[in-house]
DNA sequence: ACCTGAACACCGTTCAAGT
DNA sequence: ACCTGAACACCGTTCAAGT
């Protein structure tokens, strides 16, 4: 803990500082919320400071993508590893959550704007989680990729529903227990 | 047609003109790449005319997402008009063109963006094209609120993930028989 | 090496003034 | 009634200058 809040900044490592403040100022605001100005103002810095650690917001915004890409992918793995009785399903379950918890930067993940950008980071990172759950699949089902594909979209699908309010949840009913119905078995 | 090409805006329906004009930078160029300024320049009419028809760029946004909303309702009931053998997939199939045809509109008429603004007038396009939709379905199948939702889900992550470029068509392959695939029976 | 201050070329939006 | 010109408060980005 340093003496004064804003002091570390200064001469520190800016770009983690940063990095963090767009990542909560992204979950509340959403990406059009964020601002670089907003953003240099709320980590007490001057309006080009983030220009040093990002050529532009595209590229910050690309960071931020990235990481979402690698804590999905680490959401997959560590469902993979409970070795769940069906593994398809458990997983589209723990996709549909990732995607309600971490819903803006989940939106960015999948941002048409940021990927028109055509930033080589962004593609990476995606091909990588793909990768990864393309490998977590394939060990267990020989599914065929139509029927792989038709899950992804399944999944896809319910989580931007639900994201966007398309989904008209009862009062009363359990959200939880309603993407399990939808998700049935895949 | 008129003598002049740009004459009939200065004293004409302007407010159709701009809609026409911003149809066409929307399907070109996307929602972020639509400027009130542009769009004003475009259709030969100071930055602040546009603000005699629309209380703001997001009015605007909205009144082309409404009738965004309305094509799709419409098109919908085409199909449904001609007694396809199996309704839900050929609407679902229908569904996922609409929206590779219309890719920009159709991000723009289920914008977390847009929404986030409540506007009633989008909200009031999306439930009646919904219930458009929920009738014709209603009418043929008994299919119960938990297999339309799954079947919902499924058709609009695929229009997504295809919109979004992140499933591959394969060199050679034909995205309609992909798509009819991967549908499969509704 | 990292950050600031001031500037540039834009936005969306408002408002008095024109016709 | 509808449109213009000029202004306001912003942006993202650049660049010389500071430490």
């Amino acid at each position: 803990m340093s003496t004064l809040a804003n002091a570390p900044y200064h001469h520190g490592n800016l770009r983690q500082a940063l990095l963090e403040a767009a990542l909560i100022i992204l979950d509340r605001e959403g990406e059009a919320g964020l601002g670089l100005r907003d953003l240099a103002r709320a980590v007490g810095v001057s309006a080009a400071a983030p220009y040093r650690h990002f050529d532009s917001r595209a590229a910050l915004l690309e960071a931020l993508a990235v990481t979402g890409f690698q804590r999905f992918a680490a959401t997959m793995e560590a469902v993979a590893a409970t070795n769940p009785v069906d593994p398809m399903s458990a997983m589209g379950k723990t996709y549909v959550f990732f995607a309600l918890e971490n819903a803006n930067l989940f939106r960015l993940m999948f941002s048409p704007q940021l990927k028109k950008e055509g930033r080589p980071g962004l593609k990476m990172a995606a091909d990588a989680a793909f990768e990864t759950l393309r490998h977590i699949v394939g060990g267990d089902i020989r599914a065929g990729r139509i029927k792989a594909l038709a899950a992804w979209a399944k999944v896809h699908g319910l989580a931007i529903l639900l994201l966007d309010g398309q989904i008209a949840v009862r009062a009363g009913e359990d959200t939880e227990a309603l993407i399990a119905e939808i998700i049935g078995s895949l």
